[in-house]
DNA sequence: TTGTACGCGTTATCAC
DNA sequence: GTGATAACGCGTACAA
């Protein structure tokens, strides 16, 4: 059946992807070539757009092409041009909403610049991070983009030898020279501790990221420098490391309540914001109100009790800037590293009534504009 | 540079993923098989651990690999298996709570069964779909999921009539026989309405998806039958038609409240709900308090006021019952269509404090362990 | 401007 | 058990 099947529409795709179940009986830019009485050289010129042919033949082979459903055969091109046309993205975990918006936004940049996208989870496992780079290795994928786990450069050295197109993204490996898109870590996690500070919260708990990724190391390093510099003092107690899932908020706030009695939460990461509001609700409330801030925003943050104050990670604009350096990369040429600003913005209830000045306040009700309503 | 970069660890990835910037040169199935001494075909064969070698030639190819970290090329071998070991995958939006969660497992799901998963967003606009199967034609997928936009079988006709690996997940055309992975819409909303019936609920608004996709249909018959058979009746008026983003659940709120008074909202997906209860909070309160039910779930509806009732929809389930499915299809086999059990989750406000009997209640504080923690 | 021949890296089919 | 060799679909240098 190397006929178009009577359902399809000319130009869809359709037969043009059999591959397996039928005989793989698609056309071929040979069959094209036949079709349009031209010869192979002919056909590709025409089909790559590549000038060089008279506007008689280019149309004949345009309709041949269109007739048969002819469509490129990315491997075989691949073969020959030693470029597939396909990025990979292995991301901590799509299911974090920061990653999931991070995912949407390179996939759709990508395909603006007419790239496919291959998509994996490490899941925080550098075991599974080397499996995927395995596969993309085998797929032969033209430039990569990694949130990398851990800080071991092995994985990634043979690839900066190489100068194979790679980007890092919200995290770095700490001296390797690869471009990163990464968020402000220290201006937002200074805004946010200024601001708890000008409420009068002096008791600040931290529940951090992993010490062995740089988002992690960064903004507790970033806390105790704020705490520092607003003439806070950090209570050791009161610090905790998580794994950025939302179960390890919820043990670390636990414990910290059990050691102390902060005025105040800051977390790390959305999911483990999370946690701690599990955590918080199965604790007595605290007289005097309790503040809770967030790395990462979310939409509902607006409607917990307390409100959740959010350090604004841009996930979609690491993601779009991730896929133009690796684009920049693919040209030959460099690209920069970037910090994305984080925004701070205020929530707070509505009996704490005197906000703080200099800070975007955000408890009226519906001025809430950043709404997660995407797409 | 055919040499391994010294950063490199044997085995590791790297040098085998160049192509681009450095000269492509990684090392080919016919270089191992001329260092381990032995035949092109001998070197595949082991390789591919298709049996018929002596034990001795194995050992010689699978050093010979190692030392110089060959890496299969997967363009090529396409190119004469037509197999790409890759499969795609079309989501609505993975921004998208539930999407996300479901590309998740079904990335997940593919690397386990050695497939590599290519991504895309409809973003519910059909062309967006059409120029995705594109691609991903031209990349030669060995198999397709996709939770369809529209009714339109056009796009998939061809891929049908040539029995391509093809299955829809979430939503399906109607009369197009292809597997599909679906969520039980008639129970989940049924068990909904009789939980809001049984706690004294009889003016129940309903914001549904579009009328162009089964779950937007579906859910909203079943709602209308499940009102009926709870001897409630439809009040049109209260009725909105959204498109399964945040803002049009604002609208529909919005417009709703203005012209009735609804005891409870119903709302066909999560990004919705949000929606209405961000209408719901510039809306006087209602005496009597409001119920509001979503599908989909998320571990914060616990925490909003009103707390949200859940159906929950197994997103896990159906990206992995996806690739089951697919799997059986690349393998000749066939594939039934699933339906995905939902249930209902019930949450109440503190001082609504009767529970309707048969429901799990979950608002016991710390009782929630679906909280999201997933990786 | 056009057609032809070659080779990309791999697997499958043969004789051996 | 093993090693040549043909083919997969395509881009391109080269000849015409």
């Amino acid at each position: 059946m190397s006929a178009m099947s009577p359902l399809a529409r000319p130009g869809e795709i359709g037969h043009t992807i059999g591959n397996v179940s039928n005989g793989g009986d698609v056309a071929t830019i040979k069959e094209v070539a036949a079709r349009a009485g031209v010869g192979l050289g002919t056909a590709s010129r025409v089909l790559n757009d590549r000038g060089g042919t008279s506007s008689q033949a280019r149309r004949r082979v345009l309709d041949a092409a269109e007739e048969l459903g002819y469509v490129a055969h990315g491997p075989a091109r691949a073969l020959r041009s030693t470029r597939t046309r396909v990025l990979g993205l292995v991301v901590s975990d799509v299911s974090n909403p920061f990653f999931a918006e991070l995912a949407h936004a390179a996939a759709t940049a990508a395909q603006e610049h007419g790239y496919a996208l291959l998509l994996a989870n490490s899941d925080e496992d550098p075991a599974n991070e080397r499996a995927h780079l395995k596969t993309f290795a085998t797929q032969r994928i033209d430039g990569l983009m990694i949130t990398p786990t851990g800080r071991d450069a092995g994985p990634f050295a043979s690839l900066v030898a190489e100068r194979f197109p790679l980007v890092f993204l919200d995290r770095e490996i700490p001296g390797l020279d690869v471009p990163s898109i990464t968020v402000d870590n220290a201006t937002g996690i200074q805004q946010a501790v200024n601001w708890l500070a000008q409420r009068g919260r002096r008791s600040i708990a931290y529940v951090g990221g992993p010490v062995s990724v740089t988002t992690g190391t960064e903004r507790l390093a970033a806390f105790r420098q704020s705490m520092t510099a607003a003439g806070l003092e950090v209570d050791e107690t009161l610090l905790a490391e998580g794994d950025f899932r939302v179960h390890s908020g919820v043990a670390a706030a636990h414990r910290i309540l059990t050691q102390g009695a902060p005025d105040a939460f800051l977390s790390a990461d959305g999911l483990m914001t999370l946690g701690i509001l599990q955590a918080l609700q199965q604790s007595q409330p605290r007289a005097g109100g309790l503040d809770l801030v967030s790395f990462d925003d979310s939409p509902w943050f607006e409607f917990t009790t307390p409100p959740i104050s959010a350090i604004v990670n841009d996930a979609t604009a690491i993601g779009r800037s991730g896929v133009t350096a690796l684009i920049a990369l693919l040209g030959g040429g460099t690209a920069d590293s970037i910090r994305v600003p984080a925004r701070f913005r205020a929530r707070v209830g509505p009996e704490a009534s005197q906000p703080a000045e200099g800070f975007e306040p955000v408890h009226e009700k519906g001025a809430n504009d950043a709404s997660g309503d995407r797409s």
